[in-house]
DNA sequence: AAAATATGTTCAGTACTCCGAACATTTTAG
DNA sequence: CTAAAATGTTCGGAGTACTGAACATATTTT
């Protein structure tokens, strides 16, 4: 079970030792709407918004949103792999993505 | 230059061959909602339903938002790999990583 | 051609995002 | 301790996200 999106931003923003006042800041947001989205039910922000509260917090929009619960051991494994994906060149990454299908179209 | 949002989803969306009712159905929004998002100035959907859109569009919320422009059409195409590469099994992740290290031992 | 179907557009209404400013509580200073 | 400052909470309201259903236009079928 993981933990929702008010109780993520709550943890994080005290985690970086920022008041709602100066996340607000930090977002273009007014503080009380901050506290809403960590303590009224249930928060749903636009885009734009948690675009920039993520930015701050250092956490993709797709973890806060947590979408596809992307925090198990096995995933980090993943994401590690994925880091290191990304920095390869086009062509190392084009013929690793061919091999992928492979796979991909095997399964389903 | 970016693409802006509007743009980003349909352009997205018929290279993926969907109607506004079919995005919409995917998504669990309305069609006119998804062609307000396309057509009407300017867009700024919730967290939840950009993410849905951005799943059926393979891409990330990041990709779609762009406010900072630093992401590529790139970075898309590996955001939808890495989207694949998680719902692989296992075994394929593995070989796949495997393979991913020996262009990794090779260039830097 | 018209009829049928698929796709796109418009519109009014409801519910919610997000703000400013007041109020409450905790923490720090004197 | 009390006063001041910092942080957190509540509230009213302006503007908008999102919908369903009607309307418009393109495409296909007979």
């Amino acid at each position: 079970m993981s933990t929702a999106l008010a109780d993520k931003i709550r943890d994080l923003r005290k985690s970086k030792g920022f008041t709602l006042e100066k996340l607000a800041e930090l977002t273009g947001s007014s503080k009380s709407y901050i506290w809403e989205l960590e303590n009224k039910t249930p928060p749903r922000p636009s885009a734009e918004k948690l675009g920039k509260i993520a930015e701050q917090l250092g956490v993709t929009i797709e973890y806060l949103l947590d979408t596809d619960g992307s925090l198990t051991i096995e995933d980090a494994a993943d994401a590690r792999f994925y880091r290191k994906y990304k920095q390869m060149d086009d062509k190392a990454k084009a013929k690793i993505r061919s091999i992928a299908e492979l796979w991909d179209d095997d399964s389903d």
